[in-house]
DNA sequence: TCTGGGGTCCTAGGACCC
DNA sequence: TCTGGGGTCCTAGGACCC
């Protein structure tokens, strides 16, 4: 039994946080703008009205560019830099704080009008969406064209649509008519399409898999897609290369997940400086707890308890380590989860500066389940006759 | 001026069980 | 004496994504 060739759409807000900025802040339009300041970014009122913006040039830590306007792009600065090497390429660009509560707030919006088509949405983050448009009636084009006036009129905000047989082609899709884009993919589309790009362009292709592609001459899909298996196995595994060779022809049948429960929950931190294990001690105490509480209230305020607990610690050269401990019951307090926490601690040799300190609760289960844990502290006891066989 | 914060998934080894 | 083979859980690290 084949089943029918679906129709799925992939929908990417355009320049997402910048743009909810330009909508309280019209007469940045048209500017570099980035957004990643802290709260000195914040934009000062004068007495006759005007505002006075922060620069780049001004700003001072180790925060990274959360986003910024396609004007600011053009100068080089992207998401995820550095954001003292971007004051570096646009030191006049202006720079806002990020406002996380706001772009939930226009994330909750497009996704609302996006679900008067269809309940068939899967969720991928503040700013993107796949959407199943497979029972939905209409011409894809034309349906797609109707979603993007839907979310102009809530938010007032322009996205990205594409619709394609799959996932995969969907995401790439959505990245070819950017800003304001209108994308349709068919299978035979992807020579003419798809090949030319290069393969860091699919989702599931990063950085350290594009290098060592590179490292053996491919560098488009197309390259991929005339790759020979078993040179890709050999240096990727069986698993990723038989992805990489689907991947390359367009084929992909992960469904979309309307729904799914949180795996974890974490907190964490970088220094406004490298802090000494020793030294540095109370500070780093001080921070320690308020992670594990405030791990706690996010389980608490969303209704889950976990079991597993975990941090992460970041040292001044950079190198990452992480201790997990599985404990008998699960939880959402923080003084237990700092209970936890410090005997994960007590595994990992201090002999660096500490850069960034975080705290993880996996094992989540919902609030509302958590019946099975043992009691806080119960003793095993067996009458000597009932003792398991040891053997079967 | 190096490199945030919150996630998911995969791999791999060892323990432990049957 | 050596030889077995799944399955699950736990832990650590890493790639990747938004």
């Amino acid at each position: 039994m084949s089943s029918p060739v679906r129709r799925i759409a992939h929908l990417d807000m355009d320049a997402f946080y910048a743009s909810v900025e330009l909508l309280r802040y019209p007469d940045l339009r048209g500017q570099a703008v980035v957004i990643g300041g802290g709260r000195n970014a914040v934009p000062e009122t004068l007495p006759d009205g005007s505002r006075r913006y922060a620069r780049l040039r001004d700003y001072v830590g180790r925060g990274v560019v959360t986003t910024s306007t396609y004007e600011a792009r053009a100068l080089g600065v992207f998401s995820a830099m550095g954001m003292m090497k971007a004051a570096k390429l646009a030191p006049d660009a202006i720079l806002l704080p990020t406002d996380f509560d706001a772009y939930r707030r226009y994330s909750g919006l497009f996704k609302a009008a996006v679900r008067t088509f269809t309940e068939q949405v899967e969720d991928r983050g503040i700013d993107e969406i796949y959407i199943d448009l497979t029972e939905v009636p209409g011409e894809p084009a034309e349906v797609a064209a109707r979603i993007k006036a839907a979310v102009s009129e809530a938010t007032g905000l322009t996205c990205s649509i594409c619709v394609a047989p799959n996932k995969l082609l969907a995401k790439i899709g959505s990245e070819l008519d950017k800003p304001d884009g209108l994308t349709l993919l068919t299978p035979a589309d992807i020579p003419r399409r798809i090949w030319p790009l290069a393969a860091r362009k699919v989702n599931g292709i990063g950085p350290k898999a594009a290098e060592k592609l590179a490292g053996i001459g491919i560098e488009t899909v197309g390259d991929l897609a005339e790759a020979d298996q078993g040179v890709l196995q050999t240096h990727f595994g069986r698993n990723y290369a038989g992805w990489l060779i689907e991947v390359a022809h367009g084929r992909d049948d992960r469904p979309v997940v309307v729904s799914s429960e949180p795996k974890s929950m974490s907190r964490e931190t970088t220094f406004e400086r490298d802090l000494h294990p020793r030294v540095d001690r109370p500070l780093l105490s001080e921070s320690f707890t308020r992670l594990c509480m405030r791990v706690g209230e996010d389980l608490r305020r969303k209704g889950y308890v976990g079991r597993t607990v975990g941090i992460k610690l970041r040292f001044d050269d950079f190198r990452t380590v992480t201790r997990d401990l599985t404990m008998p019951a699960h939880t959402a307090d923080g003084a237990a989860i700092r209970r936890g926490a410090t005997e994960c601690l007590k595994r990992i040799p201090l002999e660096r500066r500490i850069r960034l300190l975080g705290v993880r609760v996996s094992a989540l289960i919902p609030a509302d389940e958590q019946g099975d844990d043992p009691a806080p502290v119960q003793e095993e006891f067996r009458f000597e006759d009932e003792r398991p066989d040891a053997r079967e």
